[in-house]
DNA sequence: ATTGCCTGCGTGG
DNA sequence: CCACGCAGGCAAT
């Protein structure tokens, strides 16, 4: 069953790939389901496992003009944040907090810290977490041959640090976090390491909702440096949590997806499946400020 | 959709 | 300090 969740995901991504290299060329679904060595039939149901939708709706969720809307929708939802009105899709989300401190902060008290760590799976291939008392500090997507490298740079990211492997907590860490339930989203704390400024860009990625899209430049104009989008880039490169700080929803104002720290057909998968599940919770509306 | 030139800025020595 | 390089932006095609 788990397996079966991280096979599927290979195949997606490999069927998004095909996709990105003959984009020129507009490849039918057939064509897509044979790149990935499955009959049609088998390729609608993988998509409707996965995503809930039809490969052919999945298509264009890949598209930039696509990715255009999901741009144009955030900057409508500037406004109605500045108008006091929250966005219908915010009660379907995780309560994230960030605690953020600078390297020498962890200096003093590091080498009392006790950092539990695994993998599991997501629906977006194998997930490597670690989380202290305080909070999460590390998510990442990896393949199996990553794992011990996983680990290593984990101890190196905290040297003082006690490292201990527990699967059966971080599985079931893993679910909570990937759980498609509108019913019980957690509430999640996080711990980074960072700079002032790398900690003020995490933070900022926290508002944007899930299922929509800022351009670099627009974030950086939420956290009052417009000419800094740049920097802003870099900045999110080394965001050390994938997906809960969703750096995935941040793309080129052009609409195109391009760099990602786990690879560029991992965010469009991700940005897909949002936009999929997001089609789900639309309906219901909820006019609750979170104060 | 792709290319090429331009930009500013945080980061690390 | 200063140089470096970047998960960008934009205009032209």
């Amino acid at each position: 069953m788990e397996n079966d969740l991280n096979s599927n995901y290979e195949k997606i991504e490999k069927a998004i790939c095909f996709i990105n290299e003959n984009i020129t060329s507009q490849p039918s679904l057939d064509e897509i389901a044979a790149s990935v060595y499955l009959s049609p039939f088998h390729f609608q149901r993988l998509f409707r496992e996965w995503a809930g939708i039809t490969p052919k709706r999945f298509l264009q969720y890949l598209t930039v003009s696509h990715a255009k809307q999901l741009l144009e929708q955030s900057s409508v939802l500037d406004v109605s944040i500045e108008m006091g009105l929250s966005s219908q899709s915010r009660l379907y989300e995780h309560f994230i907090t960030l605690e953020g401190a600078s390297p020498g902060e962890f200096k003093s008290n590091g080498h009392c810290m006790v950092i539990e760590y695994g993998m599991s799976y997501s629906p977006f291939g194998l997930v490597f977490i670690a989380a202290t008392e305080r909070g999460i500090c590390q998510l990442s997507f990896i393949d199996k041959q990553q794992y011990q490298d996983s680990i290593e740079s984990l101890q190196y990211a905290w040297p003082n640090a006690t490292i201990l492997n527990n699967p059966l907590y971080i599985d079931k860490l893993s679910q909570k976090i990937f759980t498609t339930s509108t019913q019980s989203k957690e509430k999640f704390h996080l711990l980074v390491k960072g700079s002032n400024f790398q900690i003020k860009v995490w933070e900022s990625l926290l508002n944007i909702p899930s299922g929509m899209a800022y351009s670099y430049q627009q974030v950086a104009h939420s956290i009052s440096k417009p000419t800094a989008n740049r920097a802003v880039a870099t900045a999110i490169s080394r965001n050390p949590i994938a997906y809960l700080i969703p750096c995935h929803r941040v793309i080129r104002k052009t609409g195109i997806i391009s760099g990602y720290r786990w690879g560029c057909e991992r965010k469009q998968a991700i940005i897909a499946w949002e936009s999929a599940h997001r089609q789900n919770t639309t309906s219901q509306i909820s006019n609750n400020h979170p104060s």
